[in-house]
DNA sequence: AGATTCGGCGT
DNA sequence: ACGCCGAATCT
């Protein structure tokens, strides 16, 4: 029989991948596939798999069947992001193993999205107060536990370094989860982002935290901040103006020679 | 009981 | 057409 177990790359050290011809019935030739955790535990399918490996491994685009990652599959997370859309339109809660953390939290939902068909001008609504008075989730900002952003190659990109007036309230929020909730909290609301003003909160946030404000002891922005900013854009700018500038000679260097070589119709 | 295998529902 | 998972069957 076709029963060997394979190492599959695309997993943590460990995991063995397993395809299993069908020999008899309807469904004969057909194959089922099979993962084996590092410690032997059978897996077969992917949400299975997805909620064994939770946040340490982004399964959006492995291909269960084949046991590699397909990018590709971006085209079909489109399809997943619908689906999800319409779940969350319905009430239902995402699915938090297999959505991709984009912009669940940022700026586009922060609107009223209902709208009006009853009237004529079907326009949306622009009751702010709606939106701002929702009733939050404590503490979700542990949900970006372990995330991390990643080029298209899935090599892990570098995280910010914070400054350290910045801290964390609570044991539960490591720096790196901090982080993300300074940039949701930025693009959640237009509003100041001041940390936990009240000193109640460092003691008991369950019951005093502003869930409008990340979950950061109080922080004060100094000029010398602010300059040390000022002087980060500017070296970003200039080195972004070199790597244009050596972009487009090289650019004109290569139409250049395709010229010469008559390589251009 | 646990492993294996195929059916069949839902998408 | 296929992924996923229930359950019948096998060991």
């Amino acid at each position: 029989m076709e029963k060997r177990k394979s190492d599959c790359p695309a997993l943590p050290p460990g995991w063995k991948k397993e395809e299993v011809i069908r020999k008899s019935g309807l469904s004969a030739g057909k194959s089922d596939v099979y993962y084996y955790s590092p410690t032997g535990k059978k897996f077969r399918s992917k949400p299975q798999l997805s909620r064994h490996l939770g946040n340490s491994v982004d399964l959006a685009c492995f291909d269960f069947r084949t046991g590699k990652m397909m990018p590709g599959k971006l085209q079909k997370n489109k399809q997943r992001l619908r689906h999800d859309q319409a779940n969350m339109a319905k009430g239902g809660k995402p699915d938090l193993n297999t959505t991709l953390p984009i912009r669940q939290t940022a700026s586009i939902f922060k609107q009223p999205v209902t709208k009006v068909t009853s009237h004529p001008g079907n326009k949306v609504k622009t009751d702010l107060q709606r939106a701002t008075e929702q009733p939050r989730q404590l503490f979700w900002e542990r949900r970006l536990k372990g995330l991390r952003s990643s080029d298209v190659s899935e090599e892990v990109l570098r995280t910010m370094d914070l400054p350290n007036g910045i801290q964390s309230i609570g044991l539960h929020s490591s720096d790196e989860t901090l982080l993300s909730a300074i940039a949701s909290a930025l693009h959640m609301s237009s509003a100041p982002i001041t940390g936990q003003t009240s000193v109640a909160a460092e003691k008991n946030p369950a019951i005093w935290l502003n869930t409008s404000q990340p979950l950061c002891k109080a922080f004060t922005v100094t000029d010398q901040h602010i300059r040390e900013q000022e002087l980060k854009v500017q070296q970003a700018r200039r080195s972004l103006e070199e790597a244009l500038m050596a972009n487009s000679l090289a650019q004109a260097a290569e139409s250049k020679t395709e010229l010469l070589e008559g390589k251009v119709a």
